[in-house]
DNA sequence: ATAATTTTCCAAAACGTTTTGGATGTCAAT
DNA sequence: ATTGACATCCAAAACGTTTTGGAAAATTAT
């Protein structure tokens, strides 16, 4: 619509002056720079977003990869976070893209297309694997990025993660002192790094306590996965009394798997994330979650940095997990009361 | 990294040339153009997006605004609609940002923004309420827009919608025909569009039938708004027998609530949006959704039609919505099994 | 052989900013 | 009067594309 050039005629000045003007220089008279303000807040000029760009060799844009797995994209509370994180960085003037991998293509080819065309000043990158190649790619490239949780990389990158081992080995450490000999965990993908962690927490906590870690299923990090793990795990030979769950989502699954199977309304049973739908399961769910303010605007603070071109030894955040006690983890009376009974 | 004119300079060629072999004009022999295409398979050059949407004139982008509510954000699959549209979008080279509001700023300060700084090539807005100031802007300001829900605007804009008054108009005849005269109604806050429709659904069909439609609660679209209104329903002089509920969410809490109350565990309920955890509540919960394909992907394509200039009136599209029966829909075996019976 | 047409290419002008490197004028110090 | 310092302004270059309006070469028609 309206731009420098016009506004500068109208005014009487050059575009150089009133472009500086905006930024704020020290260069201009206070007198011009009023005049200047208050034709803008007239005309309610905003300068143009791609003219800025291009010079300024910046694309004031975050792409956020979203893998599109097969059925849902994330945990539900995914949106909320991707809205703080874009929030905070609108204060920067960075905006916020979502980049989901197109059909037939992979994440790689995705990622490239970003930042070869120069359309992203950094990238974030969630459902992390252990092993990912887009890490590699970013990192080959010299592009700042985030990623939400740890991958195995050799070199060390940017990443915001909660302490999921600790949170599950405290979990277990806990289900422990409550009596329980079988614990059972309802793992996600162990190629994510989320899901990993979690799982060896479990095993550390278990393996401390010498008892068998063998009580394991895999599943889908969905209702559906947890559900079909939890099946498994109640129809073995030898069954849990406690199972934790690497998600709430599978959680929520299990729950269901339990009410449908002989005895499985006694056995306790956490999950990961605290989701708003939690404390209305029946039982309602014990669960975690990570502490502190929203993990959203941490990431958001974290890419800025990168972008500031900090060094990624100092820019990774661990963060603790703090345990949500509802009722699903102490279900089965007997075992809660007598606090050291041995439960068979 | 690499430009234009290091890659024509490369070939021999004027940059006038290498940019129309790419774009595939006629206008160059196919030769070259095969030359053009093998050096930028090898460079893996890809435009500067920033000075392409300078020179044409389009940002490329698409915002959608997301209001940040207190608590959260959308419905949990909202992300998953977002992420079929964005995929759709990118088909056309257009990338979908997401625009939370600012604390402090107001929706229409944001959208301002957008538009005054042609930041994006058209918007998409969701929660959209009756009386919706967003529309009016980016009415007069002539910015193509699509809104997921309609609104009471008097000139047209294009908008995709369920229908939710035929579906919860539908549902209530259901539950009719099974024998419920005190069918309640748990509300989303009547100022956004999806709600009111529902509501006026419900309200139709009990008028129809002769039945007073009294029994409403009204509350935030969430779990716990949908907990809260169930509880003053069933603390009422007259309980209801059946209850429908604005959102699966909101359902979620209600079942909660009946569960906590005297007899109301045989009190049947349904949601809608048929959110994946849905199938996995206790009882598992009956609900409706939008009919066919993603929701998102047609999202997208309105958007792109609206980008080229279609008109409103033709952009408007309301989609049925189908039931999805699992068990909450008919708890109390005795009115189901007889099912002319009257109930009281 | 020449004119008309088609093919193939390109120089230069945009797009709207920001930034560089002065230019001009004012004022105080010499 | 000259110099230096300072305040205020601006012309022009750059960012990397796309597009306009030809120009040169090759082909076909006369």
């Amino acid at each position: 619509m309206s731009n420098l050039k016009q506004l500068a005629q109208s005014l009487g000045l050059s575009i150089t002056t009133v472009s500086r003007a905006l930024d704020g220089y020290s260069d201009v008279s206070a007198k011009t720079k009023a005049r200047v303000l208050e034709a803008v807040a007239k005309t309610g000029y905003q300068p143009n977003a791609s003219a800025r760009r291009l010079r300024r060799q910046r694309a004031e844009l975050v792409a956020v990869t979203l893998p599109t797995a097969p059925g849902h994209i994330g945990p539900p509370h995914f949106l909320d976070i991707l809205s703080a994180c874009a929030e905070h960085l609108a204060i920067s003037g960075l905006n916020l893209v979502i980049a989901p991998v197109p059909r037939g293509q992979s994440e790689l080819e995705m990622c490239r297309r970003f930042i070869d065309g120069q359309r992203v000043d950094a990238m974030l990158l969630v459902r992390t694997r252990r092993h990912d190649e887009r890490v590699e790619l970013l990192q080959s490239r010299g592009v700042p990025f985030v990623t939400h949780g740890r991958t195995e990389s050799a070199k060390p990158h940017a990443f915001l993660d909660g302490d999921g081992f600790s949170g599950f080995r405290d979990a277990t450490l806990r289900f422990i002192a409550d009596g329980h000999t079988h614990i059972g965990h309802v793992a996600g993908p162990q190629e994510f790094s989320f899901a990993h962690h979690r799982r060896l927490g479990w095993e550390d906590a278990l393996r401390r306590a010498g008892l068998a870690s063998e009580l394991m299923a895999e599943g889908e990090p969905t209702e559906h996965g947890g559900y079909a793990a939890a099946k498994a795990l109640m129809s073995g030979p030898v069954k849990p009394t406690a199972i934790l769950c690497a998600t709430d989502e599978m959680a929520v699954g299990a729950l269901r798997a339990l009410r449908e199977v002989a005895g499985g309304n006694t056995v306790c049973i956490t999950g990961h994330d605290d989701l708003p739908m939690s404390a209305f399961t029946d039982p309602p769910l014990s669960t975690m979650r990570v502490t502190g303010e929203d993990i959203g605007v941490r990431i958001a603070s974290l890419l800025l940095r990168a972008i500031d071109g900090e060094a990624p030894e100092s820019l990774q955040e661990i963060h603790p997990i703090e345990f949500i006690p509802r009722a699903s983890h102490c279900r089965s009376q007997r075992l809660a009361d007598n606090d050291a009974g041995i439960h068979e």
